[in-house]
DNA sequence: CGCGCCATATGCCTAAAGACACAATGACCG
DNA sequence: CGGTCATTGTGTCTTTAGGCATATGGCGCG
């Protein structure tokens, strides 16, 4: 039997969670048996620009480039702001923007001796996503390796949703340990003071709603259908008298300033 | 490419640590594709007698008799408490104290119908051992079997041992952290510091819409068509790299956080 | 002067949000 | 036990927001 390459890692992974070797415990096992050339760690953000995590193999000055000039061509960095879809994400999937991910393509990438990229997307606490992105120089990902990613990303979800979770507890004890690798964790949460004619259910709606995630992210995120999303809103806005997405902001946002 | 089974109840392990359903999502893991007909789990001390922690398909009748009479010829944990010795073990690599396993599988297996027996045995904290066991009734395990627990055996001690952390350090989350209540500022003015790339007109329209009008009412009290306030928005969101009010909504508050 | 750049303006088409009606389940409560 | 309510779900319809093409007028600049 042949013997696997992952569990070792995945071992490591494990024990590495809440602590500052995560996301390079997390490198390794991802691309434990993946072959790739290097690895580019960022944060994405619906409100800031990239911040740039980690690199393997990937020099400064081209990080550099890219938090001057490219993020603006990233077509990762574009979809995920637009459809907030987190998961696997092989580079040919992005045919959206031709302009933007030509520029990407022919400028960030071919400067950097990429010709093929894999990002894998995970929530990152608050309203953050962090992209963990392998990168081939000669060769492409091929379906297979796709594949497997596919069918271990739940493993990476669940390591990093660890982590942040570990990581939560140590800011209410110590102070701050915030290194290179550590999540933001600013949640934006609601009061429950604040509409307390509202359910747990409905708050959580509310929540996500406040956070800018369109209806149909928000069912995929709970698993439920985009009609029972908009029934969710729909009661929310009549309980709190009001009929639009936008009034809702209005009501948070008086709520903020009265405080 | 054969999809596996593992990565799901790995992924559900990982995520139970530290909650109540963390043995029974690691029973899950380490028999996802193992066949096994019933599982049983114990906790060994050096100083007491053996405890049950769960068992599947196992009757209560049986874990009486076992805690009454048989855990005394159990091969399991005699080997245990001699050499202290974890990890993988198969029932066929006791064969220490041939008259007391002799009993233990004349007596107690022969009447559990069990034919083979594989137990993993995990550092529990302090003294004690947490054995799983996974029972055939009639086949044996194979060479081949126990070779793949041997090559998961890190990943299962892992996961248990941030179990056992995530147990001891489980505090009470800290509520209201924030602190300083700053000055509510009156007026819902755009300060020109914000958005510098927006014309004095975009800056109009962004006042209004951040007020919460809808693009006819704007176009209403500008005196000017639907279609061109909704031009005006293009650009602004353009400027603003984003694609929706909603992202206006969230950069704003992104302003104001940072104050 | 023409040329490019930018703000302003408009119509057409698609995608998404919201309004409304209806229904099944399960928990909780008097 | 029946009633209320939360939750999830479906379907159809209207309204609104966003994407795209395009046009006009002012303005600086070589």
């Amino acid at each position: 039997m042949r013997m696997s390459t992952i569990w070792g890692p995945l071992a490591k992974a494990i024990a590495a969670t809440g602590t500052d070797r995560h996301v390079d415990c997390l490198i390794d096992l991802i691309g434990a048996d993946i072959e790739h050339d290097l690895v580019t760690v960022t944060r994405y953000s619906a409100t800031q620009t990239p911040e740039f995590i980690k690199h393997r193999r990937f020099s400064d000055e081209m990080v550099r480039r890219y938090l001057d000039n490219y993020y603006v061509f990233d077509p990762f960095y574009a979809s995920w702001r637009r459809e907030r879809r987190l998961g696997i994400m092989p580079l040919k999937r992005l045919a959206d923007d031709e302009a933007k991910r030509g520029q990407y393509i022919a400028g960030f990438l071919a400067q950097s001796e990429i010709s093929d990229e894999v990002g894998i997307m995970l929530a990152d606490g608050g309203d953050w996503c962090l992209g963990i992105f392998l990168d081939r120089s000669t060769t492409s990902f091929k379906d297979s390796e796709i594949a497997l990613l596919d069918e271990r990303l739940p493993v990476f979800e669940a390591l990093h949703a660890l982590d942040i979770k570990a990581r939560g507890t140590e800011f209410s004890r110590t102070s701050a340990p915030t290194g290179p690798g550590a999540s933001p964790q600013q949640k934006p949460t609601i009061p429950t003071s604040l509409w307390p004619e509202l359910s747990l259910r409905e708050r959580e709606l509310v929540q996500l709603i406040l956070a800018g995630h369109p209806t149909a992210n928000i069912a995929e995120r709970l698993g439920i259908t985009v009609g029972t999303v908009k029934n969710h809103r729909r009661r929310i806005y009549d309980k709190l008298d009001i009929t639009t997405e936008r009034e809702l902001f209005l009501q948070f946002f008086q709520h903020r300033a009265d405080g």
